[in-house]
DNA sequence: TATTCATATGAACAAACACTCATTTATAGA
DNA sequence: TCTATAAATGAGTGTTTGTTCATATGAATA
């Protein structure tokens, strides 16, 4: 029996829906996107990401937090260096549908 | 030859990069998120809508309105009301991604 | 054409958010 | 252990964004 007062949408939760709207939002701002397609390549450390996105370590730091807290990439330490991968086969096809849509 | 200072990613130029963030944040937000599930059902008038996501009128019209702009709904008017419907076949299979990362 | 029902729109306000700057943590190497 | 390098974090700030309220538009019907 569904809790009283809660929302539902034939079989989608209020919770759920929050979280999916959560975990779109991680696409949603460019500095984040561009984080994401640019570890399409694979692994890389932050360094390298600042280089290639060109946005200063900081902001790049504090936007990886926020997605490794929505389990889109994970992180490892070598050395001196945090190494960051993409930890979600669906960010590749998220992504994807994204791109076709605009290109339709 | 690519313009000058232009940000570009990997066959991704900056632009296009901007227009997905503007896509995704489409599904950033559980008001739209709602609308947009609400529509798997088929059309449906802003009427209809308001009573099945639990909002008011004006906020979603404001929200239908920016779905509309991004094409991922179209309208037409029958009589007294406009019939929303879903624009594009991608809208299902992005939310169907995202409901499969967060059931993972 | 006057009224009503359905939707759209504009302005105003509050909340969420991303960036910057300064500082801190943590590891490697001298 | 001191220094340098790499990354993380917190506070402060300006901007963006979603909602509300009031009002406007527009079509149907009496």
């Amino acid at each position: 029996m569904p809790k009283k007062d809660e929302y539902r949408l034939r079989g989608m939760g209020e919770d759920e829906l929050l979280e999916l709207a959560d975990l779109f939002k991680m696409f949603a701002d460019s500095t984040r996107i561009k984080i994401l397609y640019d570890l399409f390549d694979g692994e890389k450390n932050v360094t390298e990401i600042c280089e290639d996105i060109e946005m200063n370590q900081s902001a790049v730091s504090h936007q990886l937090k926020a997605l490794k807290t929505a389990k889109l990439v994970r992180s490892r330490r070598e050395g001196k260096s945090i190494m960051y991968s993409l930890d979600d086969d669906h960010v590749k096809t998220i992504i994807a549908m994204g791109k076709e849509h605009i290109e339709e």
